[in-house]
DNA sequence: TTTCCTGTGTGACCGTTGTCACAGACAGGC
DNA sequence: GCCTGTCTGTGACAACGGTCACACAGGAAA
């Protein structure tokens, strides 16, 4: 059951939802719970039936997999907004998770059971054009994935990776290397030659990005 | 227009249309076309905007990410039946192919207009079903991809796709390369090696697996 | 201040993969 | 038969990325 607050956060977040019948809405709020997480918890993992669909209020949720000898490789991001069509996958196939989930920071979140899930994609148009336009981009963005890991070399990813993020950048050489499925040493190696190119500044936990479109040159060569 | 033999063919291979109201069944008929193309056709590229529907009735394609360098990468391959999530995602998101689409055999196709398709997704439970099961096994498919890419070794990824095709397999090493995104010379070496344990017997455009359990093994080391 | 932990810099080294340059081997058509 | 084009085998080599083993820096806690 959720209070008036959520409500009008998740209407802001989830617009589609507002074209609801009132009685549905209701039926909503009845069904779905509030949830708090804390930064780091999993929310899922590989092989796990899936619980229910997740609505992100704030926070993000990290979708990896992870190879057996530690490392691994960010698949995409999920933002508020967004919802983790990994999920709606596993709904609609009644499969099990094939990735993790991981908090980043702290979530808010309203988890709508599986039951609700289905009735809103039978009934509203509307959401069920969100899930699909889901869909389509995690398929466009994972496409584009596959092609970078199997045909550019590191130093190009990364500098992708670093002129997608607002600079000044905050993170560790280990949290970059985790999102392209490297090694720490790497991203540290390259990074230097990137501040040896005068493309970036370095110190620690901190990048900034010092000429972009240097930096955006490379990465599309 | 379709012709009475191509509708039933039609309803053999996609059984959720079968449910369709007979009024709408007609519509289908009318506004569908019926396409014979040879192997090795381009049926779609990157950027290319979306036609239309394919429903597949014979012949198979691949969709492959190729590399500027001539290298190239199979996504997975559209079976009679299995239909093309990549242009529902075109459709439903309004944009353009991110990968391309070649004929492996001659193809029977029946494609569907755009417009006939959101009426279909719109008002058919069980195409709506079918389209969602279909990017969920995708989207699957492809993380499967992204983690072997990433994370495997080149010799397990080829046992891998070796023991997934039947024995005896008829292609060229450089068939093989492709749907890897590897080098010809690579297959050759590694096929060679598992010829020397007596996994497989190599002859022109031809292997047998002679030790599936060993394979197999092999590849989920 | 000293200690401790986390993050970073760095050199050496190895394995895997890709590339180039060939040489045979085989099949089909003439 | 012979030629031709495709497919395969192979050696040498370079590039790239990953791993290990450290040293060192900075900040927070004791």
């Amino acid at each position: 059951m959720l209070d008036n607050d959520t409500r009008s956060r998740l209407l802001q977040q989830y617009p589609m939802l507002r074209e609801l019948p009132a009685a549905e809405q209701e039926g909503l709020w009845e069904t779905a719970t509030m949830m708090h997480l804390p930064a780091g918890t999993v929310l899922f993992d590989e092989n796990q039936p899936c619980q229910g669909f997740p609505l992100l209020l704030s926070g993000n949720i990290r979708v990896i997999k992870a190879a057996p000898n530690g490392r691994e490789l960010q698949l995409y991001r999920v933002m508020p907004g967004d919802s983790c069509i990994l999920t709606s996958s596993c709904l609609l196939g009644n499969t099990r998770y094939h990735a993790r989930g991981i908090a980043e920071q702290a979530l808010e979140l309203v988890l709508l059971p599986a039951s609700s899930f289905r009735t809103l994609l039978g009934n509203q148009q509307s959401f069920r054009s969100y899930v699909f336009h889901l869909f389509s981009d995690r398929l466009t963005d994972l496409m584009q994935l596959v092609s970078a890991v199997a045909f550019q070399k590191l130093d190009q990813r990364l500098a992708n990776l670093l002129i997608n993020k607002a600079s000044p950048i905050h993170a560790t050489h280990q949290a970059l290397a985790d999102e392209l499925g490297s090694a720490r040493e790497m991203v540290s190696r390259l990074l230097k030659g990137f501040a040896e190119q005068g493309w970036v500044k370095l110190g620690r936990e901190h990048i900034d990005i010092t000429d972009a479109a240097a930096l955006k040159k490379f990465a599309e060569l």
